[in-house]
Formats: structure tokens, C-alpha cells, sequence
DNA sequence: ATTAGCACTCTCCCTATGAGAGTGCTAATA
DNA sequence: TATTAGCACTCTCATAGGGAGAGTGCTAAT
């Protein structure tokens, strides 16, 4: 069924005072608060097929009504008006970052700020280091038996692993190693995910007939193993799930409580839907997570010198204020963006 | 008062039967459960005595019985009886800890270990760095104007920390300046926390006359202030907190989380209890934190290389078994410090 | 097409009530 | 003197009833 300009009208005003208070919306309260020149009566019928339609639902045949998911999604998709930030907020979040220079440090910067502007809980994925090229390899010897490794990609980021090699470490063909490797990147462009593959064959290549090639194969293999593929999740404000209503019921705080302990599962959604547009939200039962069905999910992706790198989040309860946590999810990814392109 | 023989009996029956059911205690289930042969009312008279001292309280007046923490204190410090791990246990335990073979998966292992075994959160402080001789330090340039810090201590900890230099990097000066600074840590054993002073005190003296010599300092200086003081914490089990009823009040959960939201207080307040004795109690209203008020926080130092490096610990409900937390934490810790010696 | 009017439903709050659990006190008992 | 049986008393908890109020769906009138 097609929606008609009316009970569009209605429906925002139902999602708007439903965001507002957190009680079911009545007729009267539309006719009162929204000014639609309409009797409540007239307003009852067409919120009676917006029910019929699965816009609408009651907690109980005679309460007023609060939008469904898919009432969430029309008015996310058709009648929510963008919202902007203010000047003021602008500057202050601005003034905020300037205090993060190192990555981890903006990382939880980013997380406390979704968290403390929009009350509910702040996410940011870590950047995926899928499709960066490698750019240069160090081996640093720490201690006795340990070789720390350092990636540095074309967009700056570092990744670091510390092996452990059996027997000591021979200062000579670990330069021979690296400048080999080094050479052999600035050849051509090699994708970090291709690394392990591309570089074993080149050093088969010149050094299979040696006889310490087992013992090399293994440590470059064990190096390259590093943790660009985890998924790394920072949150912030768990605490704000106690200031809404919906959570005061301990099976829904419960769910949302075990999602965000199992901080992969989350990082995984989000990853999941990198790549398609610059926002995304998903309402309630539209994630298939079982532990999302009350919350929804307002992500936004954020890049290092253009390239896209990870998504920022935040996650609260469905009944939300979408134009500003739209606004300022977007704003604050575009600032962590230029950070880490500066970084 | 000192508490005579039968009243610490009854006084231990009624910590374990109210960790048992979460139910305030009565004189006949005392009676019933553990077989003192004593009437309801003898038992309600030592009761009433135990109250009148503190050691109990009443939730209202014709109701059964709960420790104060005054009464927990005094069964952890007098009556309970050491709780050993079965072998089984233990095993398991190793097994699990087989899989990490590093340090940021010992530490995550270690805190997911202590929630899954005690139903509480499971807590671990990251090493602190205080006290351990500087070994080593190695300057890698990593792109175009960044330096990574390696600093190696004689425990085998590793602390990183990328620094960004104005103009370009000099490697020759910055081979220069990592083989004067190695010479001196071979020269005398320098303590992390003192590394700033003395090496820029040393410095001062051969290079003070030169002109880049503020470069250099300011440089050092960024670089010796690693994150060896920050209060890096491992959580897990949060969840676990729902399984409590005395969470389900909703005020009190808001405490609680508030408190593992603040990661830095929890960390500063283990920090605090470190380095008087291996394991440590605190129960309740000891702790100075408003938001501890109703949780009791049970750690055991670990230590790498027979050095003192951190603390892990549970945190939950005062009313929990604590000989077993007691015996995980300690069990646990003694793991964690072999593994991470092996490191 | 809109609306006034109304019967109907459901929640919420208040009260009352009675059962049950548990206590403190007192007087009897070993 | 220490212990205990007995009992009055207090408080919680579950249940039920009833009335006010909010909000609906439907119908008939405009």
C-alpha cells in the first residue's frame, strides 16, 4: 500500500513524539502537539492503517501506537529532515581532536565523542588493512631469541609483531632479508593480503638451495601472519544504555549487554557492511543478529588519504533521534578521516 | 566484642548459605542446613547479637539475615577454609593457555579465563612498567617523517611508540644517537622512569654546544614519554553481571557499570593495592569508590621473572565464594607469570 | 471525507486481605 | 545458667477488587 501525504505526515509526528518521550503515541497527542488541523479521529483511522500496514504497533489494544522497524525505515528513507550541527559543536569537536596526535589515542577519542554527544554507545572499528600496499619491512631484534616486525603501509599504518626464532639471531641475513624485501617492494606494488604469498615465491626463487630456507620460510611466514585481519573495536558509553526506558526490561539490557561484550560480533557486522555507501543504518530486526533486535545501528565510514579504512558507530535503542546521530556520525568520521590522513 | 565459638560458626553458615540462595538467612535454616544442634532460638538470639555488632544486617525486621561487609571481612580473615582446584581443573586451565603464544592474547586469555570460571569479570592489569632496567632502544623511521621508539627492558617487555619528527630523518644521526644511548645502558642499569633524566643529562654534556641540540632533546623527550604509566585493562564477563539478583536493581548495576566503563579508575585502584602482598581483598565499602559499594574485588599479583608486573583479579557481588575466587585468581596469576616469563 | 459521540478495553493505582515467614521476648526447663 | 518452647508481633508478598483515566474502533451524523 501506498502511503498518502497524510499519513506520511502522521507518521513522522508518531516516530518524532515517540523519540521524544519514550510513551506510545495517541491521537490526541498528534492533534495537540503536531497541528495537522485534523480531528483525532480522522488522525485514529489513519493510524489504524498504518497499524494495518505494519508501520504502527500497540503494546496493547487500547494504548496509543509506536513505530515498527519498517515504520523506522520508511521514515528513515522518506521523511526525516538532515539535520546539520551547529557551528559550535563543530569547533568544539574540532578542539576535542586536537589533543589526540597518536593513532590509539584518536581512536578513543572518536569513541568517547559518539558516546558523549549522542548518549549512546560509541563504536569505532579500528582501520581493515585489506588493500593497502606495502610500502616497507623492518626487523628490529629485541632480546635474545625475539625479532619484532614492522609493516608500514602506503597509508601510514604500522603494524607490528613480535616472533619468537629459535636460536640466535644473525644480524647479517636478517639486513640480507629485509633489504631484499625492501627492494622487492619498491619493484612493484605488493597488496599486504598477497605478501606472505608473493615474497616466499620470490625467495624461493634465489635461496631454495640453501639450506636454512625452512628456517626462514617459517619465521617470514609467521611474520606476516599479523593481526591486519582482527578486528579491532573501540566503545565507549556503555553506561548510557541505563538512561533509556527500553533498557529498564533486563532481557533487552541482556541482549544488547552480550553484544557488545562480544566485541567481534560486532566488529564483524560493521566490516560486513563496509564498502556499499558512506552511511548505513540498520533498524532492529534488519540486522540478523538476534542480540540487535531492539538497538539500532548508525555507522559511517571513515578513510586515510582517500582510501576508505574502517567505519565509526553508535549503537542505541531503535527509538532514536536518526537525523542527529546521522549528522553527527558523519561529521565526526569526515574529522577522523583528515586526522589519520595527517597522522 | 570478641565473637565466641558458636557464633563464628553461625556466622560462617550464614555467608555460605547467603552466597548459596541469595536469600537473607534465617534462624531455622541454619538450623535445618547445618546441623548445629542448636534451637531456632539460641541461634536467633547469637543472631541478634551478631547484628548488634555488625556483622549482620536486615533487609526489614522480620526478615532473615546478611553479612555486612564487616561480617565478610571477618570471614575471609577468620573463619573460611582454603579452596584447592581440582587437577582437572588445573589442566584445563593450561590447555587453554597453550593457544598464547602472545602477549596480547595471554592478557585477553587470562581475563576471559577468570569470568568464565567465576561468573564474575574478570580483570587484568596490564605489566607496569615501573622498576625494570632499560635494555635497549632502537629508532626505526617508518615513512616519511615518523620514527618508531623500540624500548627493551631487562624483563623482555617491549614498549612502542611512534614519534613524529618536523624535516627529514638523518639516519646517521639517528645511528648516532641509538648507539650513544645503547653504550650507556650497557654502562649502568637505568630504570625506565629514570631514563629521561639521565640520558638527557648525558647527552647534555657531549652535545649541549651543537646547534640541533633542542631538536635531539625535544625528540628524546617524546619519545621516553611512553605509555608505561597508562593503565592499560583487560575486561571480560560483563555480561555475567545479569546473572546476579542483586544487579537487578537497577541502581546498583548502574554503579557497577559505571565503574567498568571508567577503565582508568579500576586500573588506578588495583595499581594502589599493588606490591603489598600477593593477593588482595576488598570488600564492599573498604574501597574508597562509591561505585564499589556493593562489589567485592578479589586480585593476585603476577609477575615476570620473578619481578612483581602486574595484577589480575575478579570483580563482583560482595556476596560471592570467595575461597574459590580466591584459589582461580591465585592459580590463575601463577599461570599467567610463567607464561609470560617464558615470553 | 470528516467528525462527534459513545461503548468498550486495557492499564495503573489504590486498598484490603490473608497467608506465611521470621523475629524478639518471656517464661519454663534441664 | 544456658537453652528452648511458645507466642505475639511485624513485615512481605501475592491476590483480588474497584475506580479513574487514557485511548481505541465503530457508527451515525454532518
Amino acid at each position: 500500500m501506498e502511503l498518502n501525504e497524510r499519513m506520511k505526515t502522521i507518521l513522522a509526528a508518531v516516530v518524532h513524539s515517540y523519540f521524544t518521550t519514550a510513551e506510545p503515541v495517541s491521537s490526541s497527542i498528534i492533534a495537540q502537539k503536531y497541528h495537522l488541523n485534523l480531528s483525532t479521529a480522522t488522525i485514529r483511522h489513519e493510524m489504524y492503517l498504518l497499524e494495518k500496514n505494519d508501520y504502527l504497533w500497540q503494546p496493547h489494544i487500547s494504548s496509543g501506537r509506536i513505530p515498527t522497524d519498517k515504520g523506522y525505515r520508511f521514515y528513515v528513507d522518506n521523511l526525516m529532515v538532515k539535520n546539520y550541527l551547529q557551528e559550535k559543536e563543530k569547533r568544539e569537536i574540532i578542539q576535542i581532536y586536537k589533543k589526540s596526535k597518536e593513532f590509539e589515542e584518536a581512536m578513543k577519542t572518536t569513541s568517547q565523542l559518539l558516546s558523549k554527544l549522542t548518549d549512546n554507545i560509541g563504536v569505532v572499528l579500528a582501520p581493515v588493512i585489506y588493500n593497502n600496499i606495502v610500502k616497507e619491512i623492518q626487523f628490529v631484534p629485541v632480546g635474545n631469541n625475539r625479532i619484532l616486525t614492522v609493516i608500514v603501509t602506503d597509508a601510514g599504518l604500522v603494524c607490528q609483531k613480535i616472533v619468537n626464532v629459535s636460536g640466535e639471531i644473525n644480524k647479517d641475513r636478517l639486513n640480507y632479508l629485509s633489504n631484499f624485501i625492501n627492494s622487492k617492494l619498491a619493484e612493484k606494488d605488493i597488496d599486504i593480503t598477497n605478501l606472505n604469498n608473493i615474497l616466499l615465491d620470490e625467495l624461493e626463487k634465489i635461496i631454495s638451495l640453501q639450506e636454512r630456507f625452512n628456517y626462514v620460510y617459517n619465521f617470514l611466514e609467521e611474520c606476516f601472519n599479523i593481526r591486519y585481519s582482527e578486528n579491532k573495536v573501540y566503545l565507549d558509553g556503555r553506561i548510557n544504555l541505563m538512561k533509556h526506558p527500553e533498557f529498564k526490561e533486563t532481557d533487552k539490557l541482556n541482549y544488547i549487554l552480550s553484544l557488545i561484550e562480544e566485541e567481534n560480533i560486532l566488529a564483524t557486522t560493521i566490516r560486513g557492511y563496509l564498502g556499499f555507501r558512506k552511511t548505513k543504518i540498520i533498524i532492529g530486526k534488519e540486522s540478523k543478529l538476534k542480540e540487535m533486535q531492539n538497538c539500532s545501528l548508525v555507522t559511517s565510514e571513515y578513510s586515510i588519504k582517500g582510501k576508505s579504512a574502517g567505519a565509526i558507530g553508535i549503537l542505541g535503542p531503535t527509538r532514536m533521534d536518526y537525523p542527529r546521530m546521522i549528522s553527527i556520525t558523519e561529521y565526526i568520521s569526515d574529522k577522523l578521516s583528515e586526522i589519520l590522513s595527517e597522522l
